[in-house]
DNA sequence: ATTCGGATTCTCT
DNA sequence: GAGAATCCGAATA
């Protein structure tokens, strides 16, 4: 399967981050490749949204890929121990981004790395990849990975999956710091998906 | 089922 | 020096 192309990135998070649901993101380690289904997004949206790293256009070394043009990652820390992320989306110097907080893995090749990289006690698969830190965890995805293209195949891509599935949208998840933003319905996930993180109230 | 606190370090002021 | 787009285990109920 061949990654999206470019064009696909290029515009709102908003829209990016309701089409990315049901795609497939393919990370290669090692001359393997793991498939996991694209099941919750979450849509930041730069200079006007006080939940977004780049409000107010605040521009540092942390945020600068998401002044880049869209389809490459921008991975963070968080709570010094967590990374996050992100696909970068919509033109140069509108700093958009998609966080992707829950995958699903496709085949039993896909659910051995995650659970080898992510020992835990509990049976439920779904713990496995039910969360922004957790996936990463799961996916060996730190900082050497940011900016990485996902346009072209290399360690993080991805490619067109499934439509067979409804969206719910909700809020965003923890940001009691973003006023009127807290409360958007910018969070989108598939209906029913067990790997889902938070589900609507 | 739901709430709570601790972990741990990068990033910016 | 404060605070962060989170997770886990323990405790309560």
């Amino acid at each position: 399967m061949n990654p999206l192309n470019q064009s696909f990135y290029l515009r709102d998070s908003l829209i990016v981050a309701k089409e990315l649901l049901g795609k497939i993101l393919v990370r290669q380690i090692k001359d393997k490749y793991y498939r996991f289904l694209i099941v919750e997004t979450e849509a930041y949206r730069g200079i006007a949204d006080k939940a977004a790293h780049a409000y107010e256009g605040k521009r540092t070394n942390r945020t600068l890929p998401m002044f880049k043009e869209g389809g490459i990652t921008y991975i963070y820390l968080i709570y010094g121990m967590y990374y996050c992320l992100n696909i970068v989306t919509n033109v140069k110097d509108t700093p958009h981004a998609v966080l992707i907080r829950a995958l699903e893995p496709l085949d039993d090749e896909a659910l051995q790395v995650a659970a080898l990289n992510r020992p835990i006690k509990s049976k439920k698969i779904f713990d496995l990849t039910n969360g922004p830190g957790k996936l990463c965890k799961a996916l060996e995805i730190d900082k050497t990975l940011n900016e990485s293209d996902v346009t072209r195949k290399g360690p993080i891509w991805i490619t067109e999956g499934s439509h067979e599935f409804q969206v719910i949208s909700d809020k965003r998840i923890n940001i009691p710091y973003a006023m009127e933003y807290q409360d958007v319905e910018w969070r989108f996930y598939i209906k029913d998906n067990k790997f889902v993180s938070v589900l609507k109230k």
